[in-house]
DNA sequence: TAATCTTATCATAAAATTGTGAAAATAAAA
DNA sequence: TTTTATTTTCACAATTTTATGATAAGATTA
């Protein structure tokens, strides 16, 4: 995990930066926000930690154009509480804030909060011996890789991240193949057949709903 | 999108409610861990906003316990700083925390970031132990599900949108099978029999009003 | 209570929906 | 371009669901 602190203060970074690195995550500075897109630009972060107040490009402006390429996680510092009063209903996506002067334990806190969720929303759904690793690219069953054409792929994919959730063909058609498909709504149930076959045993978890669609529903028994 | 907010101050809770609801939130409270387990098991919520503090069960076991059954974002909620030292690595799924005195315009803030990210149309009635899940297509009674035709599972959909009003077969063939539906009558007896069949204990809510047609009525005991 | 009206039930025919295999069309790769 | 792989369409089979009408049961009213 890596997190890219934005401060104009030294010693703030300084002291943030000792505490993520005791927690193991990756940190790099920027000094203000033109230094700041640069660093995103040429690499990937999981997290932003960004202060209102800068120099030459305040953090709100600096966020703005984070947003528009890459979407990152930011968490917003500043020093007076009424700052904040321009965030509620600030709506381009801060993750979290907190005011200085801030205890350290508690940014750390908060930054775990953070970058858990996106763990969580990681490339990989796992359903009993069922796992579609996205990153990979591969759907695998007892560990053993089953060859998915892409519709196939991308069917099952949309299926699994819409776990318990009835879908009719047209929403499947259009989360799928795209909203300008014109085609017959029935090329669904021919892709459910060869998909339900090539999940074996876990084809059974694409359930038919009459009149409606399909469902996949996989019962997680633990977490 | 429906909030518990479990503190043994009520106060606090009310405070709390207050800007919640101004923010076109449901709101149902719990004053203390037991009462929140309760009313968890009994509705789904969005969101859980937890004192830390609190007679009975302290905020650390009502989450674990919560988070066993169900995986519902927690905010939680403190009166010490120091407290959230503890925090640091409880690695149980807490969202976020915010210290007391809070400002409530800062909590509405949190509330709206973590519920933002879970805003999904789920549309659940419940009735007792009868509960239709729209979004999954399902019925169960006693968390026992019912398989249901489709027409059965439309049927009774509309009943229990319409708890409390006397409809007419009319009206129920035109609102279930239809405006152009030109058939008998009598079909839907038939069908209210096969459902109230299906529904068991639970057919009895779908009385009959001779002269008029059926309806459904159930009197919720809560809010 | 008897007569009359309304609803419940049942078996079965009719209709609708989904599953399937194969062929046709399209796209991708060699 | 040719070959191969993928996607779509189609027709028919299999299955499920729905409609219906006759009759029984129940309720209402004179």
């Amino acid at each position: 995990m890596k997190i890219l602190v934005v401060d104009d203060e030294e010693l703030i970074r300084n002291v943030v930066k000792e505490y993520l690195i005791q927690e193991n995550y990756e940190v790099v500075e920027a000094e203000d926000g033109i230094e700041a897109i640069e660093k995103i630009n040429r690499e990937d972060f999981d997290l932003i930690i960004l202060d209102i107040m800068m120099p030459k490009k305040d953090g709100f402006q600096t966020m703005r154009e984070i947003k528009k390429k890459k979407d990152i996680p930011v968490l917003m510092l500043s020093a007076r509480s009424e700052e904040f009063d321009k965030l509620i209903g600030f709506d381009l996506g801060i993750d979290d804030y907190v005011t200085k002067p801030f205890s350290p334990k508690e940014l750390v806190a908060r930054v775990k909060a953070i970058t858990k969720r996106k763990e969580k929303n990681t490339t990989k759904y796992q359903f009993g011996e069922l796992l579609l690793d996205d990153t990979q690219h591969i759907v695998s069953i007892y560990g053993k890789s089953i060859d998915l054409t892409p519709k196939e792929y991308d069917l099952l994919k949309f299926f699994i991240s819409n776990n318990h959730i009835a879908l009719s063909r047209e929403q499947l058609l259009t989360n799928v193949w795209g909203y300008d498909f014109y085609g017959d709504d029935r090329t669904v149930d021919t892709h459910v057949k060869t998909l339900r076959h090539q999940l074996g045993e876990y084809g059974k978890y694409i359930e038919t709903i009459r009149k409606v669609g399909y469902k996949f529903d996989y019962e997680q028994e633990d977490k």
